[in-house]
This record gives structure tokens, sequence and C-alpha cells, in this order.
DNA sequence: TTAGTGATATCC
DNA sequence: GATATCACTAAA
């Protein structure tokens, strides 16, 4: 089935450990389906956590943080990846899901190619996109959670926050 | 290990 | 206006 708002709706710290195990799909322009197991996500979580995009504020790139859980915030990183998260939470507590990588695909920007997701999915809503949506066909993973990589700009306590969470 | 790539944030 | 930075990948 097919995830709703309601899901979305919660706090990140609970979403994205949810969404490990889920099916990422994705609706070509010709009609073709592609479906990937999620493996790996990271938590991204409000103004005070010194790794996340919007830690200095809202800006009109972090401004998509701040909306209401369920939009999609594809950004581009290195001028080459395009990395997609999924904000969660209420409006106006910035906090989002980063997807990391799916079964075939391991790294965001891999996946985002694999799936031909770019800039034209940020901001929109993937409860109600025709082209994206997350689907749970009922399969259960044990999560391990780990430290988030790549964000060696953060303060030391947020590195050590095990804010990632893997398949088992 | 290093180069490539381009939007964003920050600094004149 | 400019430039430093960055949640990465592929090639070597």
């Amino acid at each position: 089935m097919k995830l709703n708002r309601k899901f979305f709706d919660r706090d990140v710290l609970e979403a994205a450990p949810d969404l490990v195990g889920k099916l990422l799909v994705r609706r070509m322009a010709d009609g073709s389906e592609i479906r990937l197991r999620i493996t790996e996500t990271e938590a991204y979580r409000g103004q005070s956590d010194t790794a996340c995009h919007a830690r200095f504020g809202r800006t009109k790139r972090s401004a998509i943080l701040y909306r209401q859980g369920g939009i999609i915030y594809v950004y581009l990183c290195y001028g080459i990846h395009w990395l997609v998260n999924i904000v969660t939470g209420p409006e106006d507590f910035p906090q989002a899901a980063l997807i990391r990588a799916c079964e075939t695909a391991d790294g965001p920007g891999k996946l985002t190619k694999a799936l031909s997701i770019d800039g034209q999915f940020n901001g929109s809503d993937i409860t109600e996109n025709p082209f994206l949506w997350i689907e749970d066909d009922g399969t259960r993973v044990d999560i391990i959670a780990d430290k988030r990589v790549g964000i060696g700009y953060a303060s030391i306590e947020d590195q050590n926050r095990l804010w990632r969470f893997k398949k088992g």
C-alpha cells in the first residue's frame, strides 16, 4: 500500500528508520515502473542539528525543509549528483529523511541516476505525485542505527548522533 | 587519492 | 560582483 500523509507527518526519528525496507516506486514517462527497496536513510532534524541544511535558518534552498511532511526535497550536490530527501513532521519544523541507498543502487547519487530523479521533483508531494511514491508491501526488516557520514562540518555532538538507519 | 562539477552561501 | 564550500562518484 502507498504511504500516505500520516506516515510522513511524524518526527523524522520515527519516519526515517520506518522508511528502511519500504519500496521506492518510480513511474517513467513511458509508463514502466521501477521498484527499489530502500536500504539506508539518514535523519536531518531541525535548526539545532548542525548537519541539517536548515542550520542557518530559512533560506531559498532550505525553505522546502520547513514545509509539511511528504514534500520531496531534491538538491544538487558537488555539481553532479542529485540527492533526494523526504520532508517529515509538521510545517515550520525543518526536518527530512535523506534516502541514501536502495537495494540495487548503493549511494545517493547512483540512486537518483537509476531512477531518473532530478530537480523537477523538488517541492512536489510524494503522497500525490503520479511519477514517484513509496509503498509498504508488508516486509519488515531489522534496522541498524549508525553515525551519519559526510558531515565533517557539523559539531562533534551532531556527528556522533546515530541518525543513519540501515537495513539489518 | 584526486579531479570533476555547479548551485548555494558568504564574503567583499 | 566573486569565491569557498559541499549530505558524491568514477577513474586511477
